[in-house]
DNA sequence: CTGAAAGCGCTAACAC
DNA sequence: GTGTTAGCGCTTTCAG
């Protein structure tokens, strides 16, 4: 910067407040050193810009690992949900900077604070970190959400209605006249405890009852989830549908049947969760439980630039639509 | 700092050495500070720290944009590589820096450079800025490019052996009795014309004779993309075989085929290239040339560290694999 | 082994 | 309007 200010024959101060189209510098001038800095690719230093300002126009995109330190960002919920919010993110003129990061060890969300490299946080899933969650927000305040609304809570979430969701999966299930529907997934982190008891709610709605051997405990990669499915037809226990967690794991049950001879959805009829991109292009077509990322990101996005500028704690409920396709009909 | 200093009885320098695990400090010392740090949640300011150490310990990911600057990094493709990159970064305790470029105005990447934000940088596909990154070349070494490796060529590139797959696809369906094989794709992009290269060389040594005809220009979106096919299927050019530029629109081009009432494989024999994970599962199941992206990833980070502590400009082509599955057999 | 002090490159009072 | 100057929080020479 001084030897922009060298060449155009002025201080620092005036290059500072030039580059920074500060009206108090007369239009000539401001035009002439902007033109200076551009013949010679100078770009203010951000580091320095930072520290000065507090400020990095930056947001800090979270991807939680339970604990699978063994790399890998595949899934496809994952990537498309980075892809939408570092584009809403970009089109604010903000840098996104990606954290993976195992939240097994406390402390994780502070260091990643603390760092100062980001004005605000994304968090894409609240894991079962609840607690902790709670705990920051009562200091910190631009952090939002990707996840379940939970009770009492003090931090800013945007989620899709995952009740609604389990409700019209079983109900549309229900519909075609199946009985014996078994729930894939896990049960225990927020939301899909919501999913499960959406699925309890639309049994109950449709008058069937509720039985806990069809409830089947999947772990969320597909290889696993796969296997799980295979266990579950060998044990023997009668069922003519599945509505899975998750539109990956749905496509692993899928799989798992048609290995064991069972016709999808000719014996058995499968509804996911999420309508990633896959689920349309499957065999059969996967019917799922669409969610909203477009509308998800953005509303992330406006949340985190409605907390930074000091905006109160909002949250947000996505609306979730059932698609119907050939795994069901 | 200054606080943790005071609280510890020593010095800011003490503690900035404690904290950097500066052997100069007695070891229980050492501990003591680290352990005052932990519990009052202070980090290091990065701001600072880079602004002095002119590092920032972060690596920038570009995501280059032709034109589009409407959103959405939505290509499988760009999503699992970004995914892949950010896992071999944060395994090397690197911080993923995401950046969307539109890449026709000049200087976009001496922008970038000059911001500091990041020590190093890396480019998915190099577009049609090959005279730009040589240009760079000269000046600025931390750079891999995900791409084609072209003559005189002056930065590092890292690519699949894009002629090798052309030729692969075409030998493939040759031998399968198709003798009238189309080019589905672009074919000035540097991946796209050696994979153009590829498949005329395949052509001529299947004995197959070349006609311009079945060269169908598409964009590489999947709409796009699909509208192109169904033209050309409009068109009555006969053919009864497809090689695409990747398998976004090879999937494309199945769909306008089944619109049309012609089946594939039976009247159309389909074979994309990239191996997403959408290709394995689509039906029918799509033949693809498979690129190992793991390794390409892997590749390119490792090229970038070399690069960054000063080895000399390396390029590397990852192997290529056909996968025959349905939509071709 | 530890502390004092300089300075990374920038912005914004505060003068003039 | 423009320049002088202090200082953002850190690391590291240099002195002790």
């Amino acid at each position: 910067m001084a030897d922009i200010a060298r060449m155009a024959g002025v201080s620092i101060s005036t290059v500072s407040r030039a580059l920074a189209g500060n009206p108090l510098i007369p239009k000539p001038l401001r035009d002439q050193i902007v033109e200076i800095a551009r013949t010679h690719g100078y770009v203010v230093n951000q580091s320095a810009r930072s520290l000065r300002l507090r400020k990095t126009d930056t947001i800090g995109v979270i991807i939680p690992l339970a604990h699978e330190t063994g790399q890998l960002i595949s899934d496809p919920f994952f990537l498309e949900m980075v892809g939408r919010l570092a584009d809403e993110i970009t089109q604010r003129d903000y840098a996104v900077l990606l954290h993976k990061v195992v939240i097994t060890q406390t402390g994780w969300l502070e260091r990643i604070i603390q760092s100062h490299r980001a004005d605000g946080l994304l968090l894409i899933g609240q894991s079962n970190q609840h607690q902790t969650l709670n705990a920051i927000a009562e200091t910190y305040r631009p952090l939002v959400v990707w996840g379940a609304q939970l009770p009492e809570q003090k931090y800013c979430s945007v989620g899709s209605d995952n009740v609604a969701g389990g409700r019209l999966a079983v109900a549309h299930l229900a519909q075609a006249g199946r009985k014996r529907i078994a729930f894939l997934g896990a049960t225990d982190a927020p939301e899909a405890a919501q999913r499960f008891d959406g699925y309890r709610q639309g049994l109950a709605e449709a008058g069937l009852p509720f039985d806990p051997d069809l409830v089947v405990r999947a772990h969320y990669t597909m290889e696993e989830a796969g296997r799980t499915v295979a266990d579950f037809i060998a044990a023997g226990i009668p069922f003519d549908a599945i509505f899975a967690f998750s539109d990956v794991i749905a496509l692993a049950a899928v799989s798992a049947l048609i290995e064991a001879a069972r016709s999808v959805p000719g014996d058995v009829a499968v509804v996911g969760f999420d309508d990633i991109v896959l689920a349309r292009h499957s065999a059969p077509p996967l019917t799922t439980v669409r969610q909203d990322l477009a509308m998800g990101a953005r509303t992330m996005v406006d949340l985190l630039f409605e907390r930074m500028s000091g905006g109160p704690v909002r949250s947000a409920l996505t609306p979730v639509e059932l698609v119907a396709r050939g795994s069901s009909l």
